[in-house]
DNA sequence: CCTGGAGTTGTCCTA
DNA sequence: TTAGGACAACTCCAG
């Protein structure tokens, strides 16, 4: 760069933070002021647009950001390519920064972003700000992909003594500089109909507020969570997916965060079971990085020809909670209510959707893509190729939840169930989880009637249990 | 190239 | 009551 005192661009995308941000900490090393970028480019993700409870969060946590940044931000709408152009052209910017992406279309669009700077003489540097280890540089010895978890995990990214990034600091005395454009309200990223509300009671958006939220965790979720994390009524989930989506924290500093207390007594296990489900993510993020139809194409061709269900009334009784399951229709609600869901639950609802009600993966997948607050496309395919079993190291077919006994087992004072279906609150544990077993007397003595305050099951377990084997074992043949 | 062990999270039946 | 095996075969991966 020659010109003193020209700024310098830094384009934020899901790495709203200051903290541990590569881009951000670069452009402030070059003593050059900054300005601070969001463009709200709704373009060119084709059939992903962001998502309802997505568009809330981000809303908030730019909000907050922007506060961080003393209201000096720069928000934009439209393609981000003739955007940044402009950008620059009319603050003089010599230089862009920006931590990389992963969705496809979005390495399709910055390579050409990139190379259209550059073209200008731009200088234009990128970083890793999301992940571990960047998908390209975990391969097999041949240089293939893997497929399967444990190998890619403990050989792969963590092979030969790795071990992900010391999380960088803050940069001090923030040099930032005003460039005009929309307002964060111009955006239009709340609903017209404020049922975003209701997020709000459960979430707090925004850097400060993930680093709160991993404190917690750490002191009171950590503990046990490898046993506890299975039961949907405890908080032993650390429940930072959202604010790891939106990179409001880094994984690296989770991840050393919670190494630390691997000394604490009887913790081991419990942080190396954390650990692995941020490989998790990580392997997601390479699934979807070597198999850039993974949101839509089975992985495995042979379900191509698999005898999916058409059946608007069941997908719309499954969105709603009303299938007459109680776990399943707890998680469905709270999903609603929240925009989130358990893990173990979405599992179970998973299983159900597409084993007993045997609807299309794509409809669970789309559903939760509009109603999750911590929707992300490389989790959420994996997480749905996963449960319907045509992914990469997926559920076994035959492996198909039984909503009564995970219930049971899980949920077994039914804490959770009560929680969120109201209408149940009276019913004793005996018949929470499988009500339409229950004796008259008991029905009538919790205020249960079933058809009208709360529905029959949709479907007969056993009848649709087989109905999916059958269909499954097909497959091979 | 060959070989053998293994693969996040279940359920159901039988003895 | 509880523990073990069947459920299905295939692909993946490391040596």
């Amino acid at each position: 760069m020659t010109t003193i005192n020209s700024p310098v661009v830094v384009w934020f995308r899901q790495d709203l933070r200051i903290k541990d941000n590569p881009a951000l900490l670069a452009a402030h090393q070059t003593g050059h002021p900054i300005v601070p970028l969001f463009i709200l480019d709704e373009g060119n993700n084709g059939e992903w647009k962001l998502g309802g409870a997505s568009r809330w969060w981000l809303h908030e946590s730019l909000q907050r950001l922007n506060k961080t940044m003393k209201g000096k931000f720069c928000f934009q709408t439209g393609s981000a390519g003739k955007i940044l152009k402009r950008v620059i052209k009319e603050s003089g910017a010599e230089a862009i920064f920006w931590n990389r992406c992963y969705e496809p279309w979005r390495i399709v669009d910055d390579a050409r972003i990139q190379q259209a700077l550059q073209a200008k003489g731009i200088e234009v540097h990128t970083f890793n700000g999301s992940l571990l280890f960047e998908p390209q540089t975990t391969l097999k010895s041949d240089g293939t992909p893997y497929k399967v978890f444990t190998s890619f995990y403990k050989n792969g990214c963590l092979g030969k003594g790795n071990e992900p990034p010391q999380p960088q600091k803050a940069p001090k005395d923030l040099s930032l500089s005003t460039h005009t454009g929309e307002t964060l309200n111009d955006l239009n990223l709340l609903p017209t109909i404020p049922w975003h509300k209701k997020l709000a009671k459960h979430w707090k958006p925004g850097e400060i507020a993930a680093r709160a939220r991993l404190n917690v965790f750490l002191k009171r979720g950590l503990n046990q969570y490898k046993e506890g994390r299975n039961y949907p009524s405890r908080n032993n989930t650390s429940r930072l997916s959202p604010h790891l989506h939106f990179g409001e924290i880094s994984p690296n500093e989770v991840w050393h965060a919670a190494t630390k207390r691997m000394g604490a007594k009887g913790c081991r296990k419990d942080v190396e079971t954390f650990l692995s489900e941020l490989g998790w993510r990580e392997f997601s993020h390479s699934l979807l990085f070597h198999f850039p139809d993974l949101p839509r194409k089975n992985l495995q061709k042979k379900f191509n020809k698999f005898p999916w269900r058409k059946d608007q009334k069941s997908l719309k009784r499954w969105q709603q909670g009303q299938t007459g399951y109680p776990i399943v229709d707890a998680g469905m609600r709270e999903l609603w209510e929240t925009g989130y869901m358990h893990n173990r639950v979405r599992m179970i609802v998973g299983s159900f959707l597409v084993k007993n009600l045997m609807l299309h993966w794509h409809l669970g997948e789309d559903w939760f893509w509009d109603t999750l607050v911590d929707a992300d496309l490389a989790n959420n395919s994996t997480g749905w190729q996963w449960i319907a079993g045509c992914g990469a190291d997926a559920a076994p077919y035959f492996r198909i939840f039984n909503p009564v006994t995970q219930g049971k087992k899980f949920d077994g004072d039914g804490e959770y169930v009560r929680r969120f279906i109201p209408e149940l609150k009276k019913m004793p544990v005996k018949y929470l989880h499988n009500p339409w077993e229950a004796p008259e007397k008991v029905l009538a003595g919790a205020g249960v009637q079933l058809g009208e305050n709360y529905p029959f099951p949709i479907v007969k377990l056993g009848d649709s249990r087989k109905r999916a084997l059958k269909a499954f074992s097909e497959l091979a043949k």
